[in-house]
Formats: structure tokens, sequence, C-alpha cells
DNA sequence: AAATTAATTAAATATCTATTTAAATAATGA
DNA sequence: TCATTATTTAAATAGATATTTAATTAATTT
């Protein structure tokens, strides 16, 4: 008995209806690369789990770094945006502390912890922060150089008389902080196993704060 | 006319002398992993280096996860004996506190700043803590598990009334935050600009020990 | 309705990959 | 000295890889 409901094309030509299979590649990718890296995701892999043939991926994107690229900007572009609001609105509002600084630059990115597909994209951005290739410094540049800076210099202004080199050493803490924190490859369970795996995540944004917070401010003058 | 230094052996067969590619193999792939990851490097290229067949490869490591594995534990196996000495001298001398214990567990990885060979082992083993494949869990868990945990009871007894998991998720803080920033891939030249290589490194380990132990401290009853 | 453009596949291209096998040579042990 | 073991290479194996080309079909434009 042949089944009704809406099967695969399965020939070459355009197919019937609309689609949208742009945002499903980006996702299936963005999965992929983030469990496998860049160098151990297939081309194919990524066609098969959209059921399409790999010549589709190279018809949206062109190539493989391209479609690295556009899983990344995708995503790291609206954290970099939601940093700059973030920081435009501590400044409007007049005074504000180095914990109001650490919220605005970790909440963004905390937001992805969220949902599975969010989590995937947390894991590919930890890997990307620790791979030296040129790529990886090219887009993280690209991104982030702007909004970063910016934040070093609010955290700059809030710790008067701290030497910049120590300023931007802080910086990097922070940023190598949560990023392992958020990856999930920390596998905190190595440590807890008591705990379930909702259980150990339960505080974890506060503790981050509130770790980063305490690190910025230390050896104030 | 011929040149009379030793020059590479071309054929077949044992070579005369003694050799010991065994550690230049470690060598090499240690920089090839570190640079292109475990996907990313391919055997052939690991043999090129040392101007050897492919064979040679898995002769002596039979295959290339087990290649990785050996540069691995060559130098992780030594950062948790270490580990696990400095802690007993710390409690061999009595009192101590947080910052001797944050030096106890850092200044073993630090040391490997110090050579072009070490840096390159940082970098290998920070990308491998950002990645979920089993093998790097594997590799984790069997070197760093007991005295990570080791620590984590050690940090727990100077914190009272701490709840575990904060602790936990403080020792994790610690881990993501000296892993990014011994790395070498945060690339501070971005945003100091002005600042030479060198400098930049001015008193990162200070700094670094100066974050963390006041994160740790931070929340305290 | 005809022409053009968009979206898809099948098949081919040209490499690159890890690993194994067999042969070769040197060192070592009996 | 002879047999065995250790270390090396050349060549073969068996795939996997990213990308391109040409054909095909549907949608859109004229």
């Amino acid at each position: 008995m042949e089944r009704i409901m809406a099967k695969k094309r399965n020939g070459p030509g355009r197919p019937g209806g609309q689609t949208n299979l742009s945002d499903s590649i980006l996702d299936v990718a963005e999965v992929l690369f983030a469990d496998k890296g860049f160098a151990g995701t297939a081309m194919r892999h990524v066609a098969e789990k959209i059921e399409a043939n790999p010549a589709l991926i190279n018809y949206y994107f062109s190539n493989k770094e391209n479609l690295f690229r556009a899983v990344f900007l995708r995503r790291a572009e609206k954290i970099t945006e939601a940093r700059m609001a973030r920081l435009a609105e501590l400044e409007a509002a007049g005074g504000y502390g180095i914990e109001d600084l650490v919220r605005a630059f970790l909440e963004p990115t905390a937001a992805l912890l969220e949902t599975p597909q969010g989590r995937s994209f947390l894991r590919l951005h930890s890997r990307l922060h620790m791979e030296p290739e040129e790529i990886a410094f090219d887009l993280r540049r690209q991104v982030y150089q702007v909004s970063t800076r910016a934040y070093a210099e609010a955290f700059a202004a809030l710790l008067p008389g701290m030497p910049r080199r120590r300023v931007y050493h802080k910086v990097s803490l922070m940023v190598g902080a949560y990023l392992y924190a958020f990856s999930d490859t920390n596998r905190l369970g190595e440590l807890t196993e008591g705990l379930g795996a909702q259980e150990e995540q339960d505080g974890l944004i506060e503790d981050v704060v509130a770790f980063v917070s305490a690190g910025m401010r230390a050896g104030q003058g």
C-alpha cells in the first residue's frame, strides 16, 4: 500500500511548491560542524541529512568554507549586535557597574543555551575560539573585534589605574571561562556523578557572572 | 660534487646506526594536531615532516587515533602527576589558601608556555577540551578525572558552606579561563594593537592567578 | 505561450585518505 | 656464521572527499 503523504522528490529538476533548503542546510551543518569540526564534517553528510544531493549545497553556498562562514555569521552577528545594544543601554542609563557589564556581555550567548540548536552553535563557537587556523581568526575578528574592544574600554573605565594590558588579559579570561562553561564539553558529570544532567546546569549563569565579576575586580587600586 | 654529510637513507631496509623516530613522530604530530586538529591532520604530512614513509608511523603507533593518544598522554600524564604532587606538598605543609591551590593547579601547564613545542601542546590541549567527540572525553577523563576531583574537594574545603555544584562550576570556569589564556589563540593583538607580541604576555600568569582566585572566592559565606 | 530563471539530481573529476602487504636491509642473538 | 628480529620503504588497497558539469523539471517573467 502506497503512502500518500509528501514523499521526497526522487529525480532531478525543480521540485513543486516552496522550498527553503538554505535554512535547513545551515541547521544541519551547524550540528555537524559543532560535533565533528570543520575538517571532520563531510559535505556529503550534510547533504544526506537533508536528503538532498551534495551539489545542492554548492549551489546555495559555493563551497565548504563559505558554508561554514554562513553558519557562524548567522548567529555571531546577532550576538555582537545584542552586545552593542546592551552596552548602549547601559550608557544611556547613566551609572553602571562591573557586574552589569558582565551580564550585558554574557547574556546574549547564554540565551542560546535554551535550545538544542543554540547549544550546537555554542559548541561550534567554542571550538572556533581554540583554533589557530587563519579562517578562525578572520571570522572572529570580523564579527567580534569592534564589540569586544568596546567592552574592554568600558571595563577599563570602571577600573581606573589598571594597565590596559591587564584589562585585556581579563577580557580574555572572561571569554575563556564562559566559552568552556557554555560549551557543554566540560562534562561536569565526570566530577559530580551524583547530580542529574539538568541539576548540574542549575545556577550556572549566575555562577559565571559572579566568578567573572570578581575576577574583573581583582587587583583594583 | 657529492656531499659527505649524513644524507637521508633513500631505500627500504633498516638504516645504519641508532634511530629514535618515535619521539620525532610525536613532536611533529603534536604541532600538526595543534594547528589543524585531528581530522585535519594527514598521516602523510606527519611522515613528510620527518622525511619518512607513512607506513612507519603505523609501525610505531598502529593507527592515527593511537598516535593522537600517545601525543596527548605524553604530556598530560606529567601535568596530572605534577598537580597531585603539588597538592600533596600543600597538604603536608599544613595551612594553605585559595591562591596557593590555584597556583598549584595552573603552574604545571603554565610551564609549557616557555617552549614552542610546549605551546603547541597547549593549543592541542585547548582544542581537545572543546571537542564533544567521545575520544576527547575518554582521554580527558582518563588523565584528569582523579586530579581535578581532588582539587575540587580541596577548594570545597576552603569554601565552607558552598554547595558542591557551585564549586564544580567554579572549577570549570577556572579551566576554561586558563585554557583560553594559554592557548595563544585569543590573539590579544587584535585588541591591543599597540603592544608587541612579547609585551602582551607580560604578567599573564599573575593575571590569571589573580582573576581565578578572586572568582573562586566570589559569593563566600 | 514562449522564454527565461531557479532549484534540483546524476554522474564524472581529480584528489586525498588511512592502512596493509611484501620486500629490503641492518642489528642482534645463538 | 646463521637465524632471527627490528626498522625501513615501495606499492597496492579500498575508500572518501570537495567540486564541477550537464541534464532535468518547475516557477516566473515577458
